[in-house]
DNA sequence: AGCCTATGCGAAC
DNA sequence: TTCGCCTAGGCTG
């Protein structure tokens, strides 16, 4: 379930488990052998995380840096008893702790690599602002979003627009704003993206605590709407994501659905009105 | 049991 | 622009 949310609660879930430990790291599956054996028996010294893009640091300035992808994984086990690897388990870390001993499994990764201090900075300056760092500068991503003919429902999935917006994400504070997905970056009022920004900073926010994608106001749920409550698969609760010819939270109008940049978009054509 | 889809990218062409 | 990654959950049959 990888949005910059997750990637956010993996840094800390990492720094909570693992801080100080000396770290048992290997490779069952062998891609990322050579570098486990490097770092094997080192602590982990802190982590981090920018979008989608997690980084585990260890002494000398070396980070194994991660990127989920699609469909990566990092499952959390207690004990000391380590179970049979299942799957292709590209990186393993064990730690004895305080209390017992703790372990994680990363599967299916797009990425996963030991980097330099130099190549972290590197993927940082890729990277546009990230509504779950403090140092963001919304402006940035602001001034890329108000020069661009692009659609702002693309421009929202670009990560060096803007780091750790996904596709559950976008389809959702579009829909909170009534923004038309497919309104050109360069129409949207500056007023209008400090909004998103600020809703961003606080939906994301919430979704590190909670672990999933709440987008959903109190007034629109479907208790407070007096309908039949719904699940979502994926978790949480969102307006549109997924929801296609379901009928609107709001306005009963069935949720429409196209691609755009190779994805699923998700929105409501009464709420989110063309400009 | 097999098929499809997916909250995403990076590399190859 | 297309493919690879090779997981995980839901659906079909």
């Amino acid at each position: 379930m990888p949005e910059g949310h997750t990637i956010h609660r993996l840094a800390d879930t990492h720094a909570e488990v693992f801080d100080s430990l000396p770290l048992r790291l290997s490779s069952p599956q062998g891609r990322f052998a050579e570098s486990a054996a490097l770092l094997d028996g080192e602590p982990l010294v802190a982590t981090d995380a920018h979008g989608k893009h997690l980084f585990l640091e260890f002494s000398g300035e070396r980070f194994v840096h991660v990127h989920l992808g699609l469909y990566g994984t990092f499952t959390f086990g207690a004990g000391e008893r380590l179970p049979e690897p299942v799957g292709a388990v590209r990186l393993r870390m064990a730690a004895k702790t305080a209390t017992g001993a703790a372990w994680a499994d990363l599967r299916g990764p797009t990425a996963c690599r030991l980097l330099t201090r130099a190549e972290k900075d590197a993927v940082h300056a890729r990277l546009g602002p990230d509504p779950l760092r403090p140092d963001a500068d919304p402006g940035a991503a602001w001034r890329r979003i108000t020069r661009s003919a692009k659609p702002i429902g693309a421009l929202l999935m670009e990560q060096d627009v803007l780091a750790g917006v996904g596709n559950v994400y976008r389809a959702e504070v579009l829909f909170r704003f009534g923004v038309d997905p497919q309104l050109p970056g360069k129409k949207l009022t500056r007023e209008t993206w400090d909004g998103m920004w600020a809703d961003l900073v606080v939906l994301m926010r919430e979704g590190v605590r909670l672990g999933r994608i709440d987008t959903v106001r109190p007034e629109h749920t479907p208790e407070a709407m007096g309908r039949e409550p719904r699940k979502d698969d994926h978790g949480g609760e969102v307006y549109v994501y997924r929801r296609t010819d379901a009928p609107c939270l709001v306005c009963e109008t069935p949720v429409k659905t196209v691609e755009l940049v190779g994805r699923n978009l998700f929105w409501c054509p009464t709420c989110q009105p063309t400009a």
